[in-house]
RNA sequence: GCGGUAUUGGUGAAGUGGUUAACACGCCGGAUUGUGGCUCCGGUAUGCAAGGGUUCGAUCCCCUUAUCCCGCC
């Protein structure tokens, strides 16, 4: 079995969906975060760690991983889950992303047949190609792999975004071409930038090619607007099939993961969690705080009280200071279990919502709280 | 007691008779969206031990005091 998407009940106000998603390795409810492990590891978590907060699904990377250890390794290990032993779902990313970052002249290095790049670890000439991409990603066997795709900003031209929509059109088909695992799923991405017509016309063309899945790809990259974030979102969803899960590429924050949801999108990845959390910062119901701030000093009370991860039901936020000024890295981890727990707590929470049709009302609350920058405890106190 | 050397921010320290006192660490704050695992970007001495003098002008020259270290009796 690849994958299987149960669309089990639309929104009654947006365009949010609840739904399942069957995998071999298991099954989980959407709307879902993914947090992201790009070295086959999500940063500083034991698989533990994630089954306990209710990861249901996890996203590592075709790029990293065949840089390091190289994708024999790992088959010879016996495949991606028996390697970094993470016996849940997980999605790769093609590599698309990175390698267009690494390009330097992207005139040149970015050809019809693949992209040129260096090494981001010793900087030796890289090529990959969308055949190279899938053929890396059959052999790590993760639940879902990405295609090979052209990623760029929403602020290149519309002739420049044209022409990369077709491109990322025909590189899609050849990694299609050769896909070759019966186990794995293999997603189209859907690109062109904040423009209507080259979204619609990417969809409908990448729908076409009968994909397992879809994603939304090219946002909240290079400094892009929301607006055009939700421009390439609202452009897009109208095409897709309402039978096959719909995942927006490297978003994000919780602001943008419920516009998302709103739109119709159905999962979302981001290292936002684990890297605020190596940064010292921490997501909270009344918005992002750093806990290195001197305020903290001596604040005794947990990061976020109505949490219920570990770091929330053992520590203080004056412990985490304590830790992330004196260097220890259990101040990282501690916070990085928070922050990873909150979003898929957040995506529960959305999920009950959809269910009972009072969407809106979630968010609308969840956002009055997150914007309003009041400290914990403050409101209660005035009421 | 005598002679000599030194004294620059929270720390280690550059530096010059002339506009805003280098750099590093620390501290304070910000950033972070298909991750390049301790990152990036800002801010941080109204003052150069204290007092007095020379000078148009002194952290830099001179004197006194305090403290530190070294040597001698």
């Amino acid at each position: 079995m690849k994958i299987k998407y149960n669309l089990l009940k639309k929104e009654k106000d947006t365009k949010a969906r609840y739904g399942k998603l069957e995998t071999n390795y298991g099954t989980f409810e959407t709307p879902m975060f993914m947090p992201v492990g790009t070295k086959a590891t999500v940063k500083m978590l034991t698989p533990d760690e994630l089954y306990a907060m209710h990861a249901g699904i996890i996203l590592s990377n075709t790029y990293h991983l065949w840089l390091r250890p190289g994708e024999d390794l790992i088959a010879k290990a016996g495949g991606l889950h028996q390697f970094m032993n993470y016996h849940g779902p997980i999605l790769t990313d093609s590599g698309g992303f990175q390698v267009f970052s690494l390009a330097k002249n992207k005139k040149k290095d970015i050809t019809e047949e693949g992209v040129h790049f260096k090494s981001h670890i010793d900087g030796s000439n890289l090529f990959l190609t969308p055949e190279k991409s899938i053929a890396i990603q059959n052999k790590l066997d993760s639940d879902i792999a990405m295609s090979f795709d052209e990623c760029p900003p929403a602020s290149a031209s519309h002739e420049y975004l044209k022409n990369s929509v077709e491109r990322t059109l025909r590189w899609a088909a050849r990694g299609k071409a050769v896909h070759n695992n019966p186990r794995q799923a293999l997603f189209g991405i859907v690109q062109g930038g904040a423009y209507e017509d080259l979204r619609k016309y990417s969809a409908i063309e990448t729908v076409k090619m009968d994909f397992d899945g879809y994603s939304i790809g090219g946002v909240a990259n290079d400094g892009e607007s929301k607006e055009d974030m939700y421009k390439a979102i609202d452009y897009s969803i109208p095409y897709l099939p309402e039978d096959k899960v719909r995942y927006l590429m490297g978003v994000g924050e919780p602001v943008d993961i419920i516009e998302g949801v709103k739109r119709g999108v159905d999962l979302f990845d981001c290292v936002l969690s684990t890297r605020i959390a190596r940064h010292g910062n921490a997501f909270t119901r009344h918005g992002k705080i750093n806990l290195k701030n001197l305020k903290f000093r001596e604040d005794f009370t947990p990061v976020e009280s109505s949490c219920d991860c570990y770091c929330c039901q053992n520590f203080t936020k004056a412990y985490i200071r304590h830790l992330l000024l004196a260097d220890e890295s259990l101040g990282q981890r501690l916070l990085s279990i928070h922050n990873t727990r909150f979003l898929i707590k957040m995506m529960e929470e959305i999920r009950e919502a959809i269910q009972e049709d009072r969407l809106l009302k979630y968010c609308d609350e969840f956002l009055n709280k997150y914007n309003s920058k009041e400290v914990e405890g403050e409101e209660c106190e005035n009421s």
